[in-house]
This record gives structure tokens, sequence and C-alpha cells, in this order.
DNA sequence: CAGATCTCAGCTATACTGAAATGC
DNA sequence: CGCATTTCAGTATAGCTGAGATCT
């Protein structure tokens, strides 16, 4: 079986990549990724959704731009994420009368229910990505990436 | 301009959001991987090159099979980027006469030229990414996701 | 026989661009 | 006019599955 050239077996990842926190942060994100589409899956949702129904909660009715703007999604996925939502009940879709050019996005009661159902899935997902961290640790880490995301 | 009802211009993100690790962490990871999509494209390659090549290097000769482990790539993408590197030039893939099942990947000097320009790259993206963070701070940050990618 | 390896076809989610229609 | 908004069509990448052929 044993080659000797290390072309069989083995796991070990290459140093290089292991001391790069740009490779540490995509095999998080994998990693976080692969958790929150199944659970959120079972709910019937997925990411997009989870952050359009958070930025209407949060700031009530909204145009897709405003929506777009608010989440860091595109234009053109926000229209194909709020046609789902408005598919399953949980928003609802109404031209601006003071703005011709607007779509005002308003939650449902259903996507409220959906949205803390949601909630209760996303705590746990946390829950299970930061499992070997300690509670000042998650928050270190979470003061670490907000730092790197406030700048520019 | 106003509505009053929140439906105009407005960049806050939802506290819901901003509060969770997993969101950080896709954010993170979207710009990350701009920034390196960007960098590597002008050299010619993209991430899993950088993953083959960073493993050849370190391990040396590989069946494609063992390249997938080190690099945490699927079977059918190792299959795909090989192709890549082998038509660049920086990648030979010859059957292994010991196992015939077996292809061996080997680099070519061009390989190892070509990675010794993205290790400069790749310094580069990690300067950019966490230009806000100390050095005591981007080792934390590397600590802490190791601990999460390390369990399990 | 079971199991590993390689390859191809095809799928999903995220992120993004170009262009057109409409309205401010 | 320039600019914003919405929509559609299409692109790219990462990650993944199923199936078949080949070989240990």
């Amino acid at each position: 079986m044993a080659t000797g050239d290390g072309t069989d077996l083995g796991d070990e990842l290459p140093a290089r990549l292991q001391a790069l926190p740009t490779w540490l942060i995509s095999q998080v994100e994998t990693r976080a990724h692969r958790l929150l589409t199944e659970r959120l899956g079972a709910e019937g949702s997925r990411g997009y959704h989870v952050r359009l129904l958070a930025a209407l909660a949060e700031f009530g009715p909204a145009s897709q731009a405003s929506l777009g703007r608010r989440t860091a999604m595109n234009r053109s996925d926000v229209v194909t994420a709020v046609n789902e939502l408005v598919d399953q009940g949980l928003a609802e879709r109404t031209g601006d009368p003071a703005d011709r050019r607007r779509n005002i996005v308003t939650m449902t009661p259903a996507g409220q229910a959906r949205l803390g159902r949601l909630d209760d899935v996303l705590a746990q997902v946390q829950d299970e990505l930061l499992a070997p961290l300690s509670a000042p640790e998650r928050a270190e880490l979470t003061r670490l990436l907000t730092r790197i995301l406030g700048h520019r």
C-alpha cells in the first residue's frame, strides 16, 4: 500500500494554507454555510430569506433597493428572493404610490412567525459552529470580524 | 424624498444579523473571495490552483484522491483543476505503474515559479483584508478560526 | 466480492453584470 | 437631461452528487 512517496492516505493540510487567514475564513465559512443550508432548508428558507426578513422586521416595510443595501444583496437577487417570500406568503409586494418606480415590501404575520423559528435555528447554528470557543472567545471573534468589515 | 417610513436611503444593517458570527464570517469571506479572485486571476490562477500547488510543493507528487483530501476539494473538482494546471504547463499527470487506478500529479518548474508569485499575492491579500487589525489581533483571529476548524 | 480511483454530466447557492423599461 | 428602481437574462465559482469504467 505505502508507496513511500506520499501518494496514499494523508489528511495533513499544507502548512502554507493553514497559516493563511483567508484559507481559515473560507473553510469556516464553508462549514457555516453547510450548517445553515441544512437547517434553514428544513424550515423551507434559505440565507437570502433570513436577511430580507430580518431587515423587514427591524426597519419595517421598505423598497427592494433599500432592502438590497441593508442586507448586502444584489438588486437582481432581491427580486428573486422577494418572489420566493411572496410565493410562501411570508411577504407582500405592493406599488409605492409616492414613487411609482418602487415596490414596497411588507412582512406578513406568517413571515413574522417564520422569522421567529429561524431565529432559533440561527442561535443553534452559532452554538454548533462555535462549540469549541468560550463565551469571551466568541465575543472576541465577533469583535475582530466586525473590525475587519468596518474597514472601508 | 424622506417618506418617513424608512423606504429610502439607509445602509444600516439589521442588528440581528450584525451580532451573528455566521453573518460576519460570510461577509468577511465574500470580501476575501473577491480580493483573491481579482489578484489570483491577474496571475492566471484561481483558488483551486493555489490549493493544489501548495499541496504538491509541500508533500510532493500525489494521486488526485490524496490531493483532494489534503486540500478539502471534491474529487470531481480536482479533475477539472488538474486539467487546468496541466493545460498551463504547471503540472503533469502520469499513470501510477504501482496502482493503475491512480494518476500521479507532479509540479513542473513553471508550477514552482507560479506558486512563488502566488505566495506574494496571498501575503498581500492577507495584509489588505486584515489591515485594521494589529499583529497580535491577527494571530488571535487565526488561533480562534483554527480552533473552530479543529473541532470534529 | 468490497472498496478505491478517476472521469463526466449535472445540480444548487451565492455573487455579480448588462440591458431594457419605467419613473423621478 | 441624469439618475434611481425594478426586472430579466446570463455569467462565474465553490461545493456537491450520481453513475459508470477501471483497477486492487
